[in-house]
DNA sequence: GTCGTTGCAAAGCGTTTGCAGCCTA
DNA sequence: TAGGCTGCAAACGCTTTGCAACGAC
């Protein structure tokens, strides 16, 4: 049976606070502000643990380490900053994308990455 | 000075001879066959130097290994099976984005990757 | 002969696992 | 109290790097 630890909790409000998908270091950064001496094999634990009670929800892009978001929000994409590597979300969605399909070939999903500068990093420039 | 040596000539051939993605241990294997005591080392090493280059275009597909293939095909995206796990290409390209992307961040790039089933796939089914 | 290149081994880096002790239920 | 959970450190797999020897030009 499953048990709340305060480092589980610690991991969990690091998602619900930040509301972007986030790394491990992001998430042991995050939830080392509450628990001091947390460790990373803590963080992948509980990341798997959540992910396979369907918590969490796997973001991976290409070329870059996975990362997890909350499950259940609305349709989206990601936005991928090239400057600080931070990956945030992209409300919204594309038209159709049949005519992309080559013929005979059946579309059940789809992926959509940006990339570029965000807010923070734009304006810095 | 770029050198033409046996292990960087072997390398082009892999891809030249098998005409799609290739990852680092699918190219020290077929390589190797041609130069025995190849090192995984030189493989990386040459990937990287083909790629600085632009004789080789890097291939990034979310949670799986780099795969690289020769540079020079047009503007496509990647569709994924999901039952042959099979990498193909999708021409053409899908219109504007910006309604997706959030104020004050400033897009550069796009990626879109299609899952689904291959016509051959989709044929068996 | 120069100096780019190679193979080996060691070092990184992100992730997983073994283990003894801790702590939630 | 039982056994899930934790932190530490070692193990892992993949990639990069240091180094002395090699070989293309």
């Amino acid at each position: 049976m499953e048990r709340n630890t305060r480092q589980r909790g610690a991991i969990r409000r690091a998602f619900q606070r930040t509301g972007r998908p986030l790394g491990t270091g992001e998430v042991l950064e995050l939830a080392r502000a509450e628990v001091g001496g947390l460790g990373i094999a803590t963080v992948y634990r509980n990341i798997r643990t959540l992910a396979d009670e369907g918590w969490l929800t796997v973001v991976e892009l290409p070329g870059a380490v996975a990362r997890y978001e909350i499950h259940g929000k609305e349709h989206h994409y990601h936005f991928r900053c090239r400057q600080c590597d931070r990956v945030f979300e992209a409300p919204g969605c594309i038209g159709s994308l049949t005519e992309l399909v080559p013929p005979g070939f059946s579309l059940e999903d789809h992926e959509l990455v940006l990339y570029g500068r965000c807010a923070e990093c734009a304006a810095l420039a």
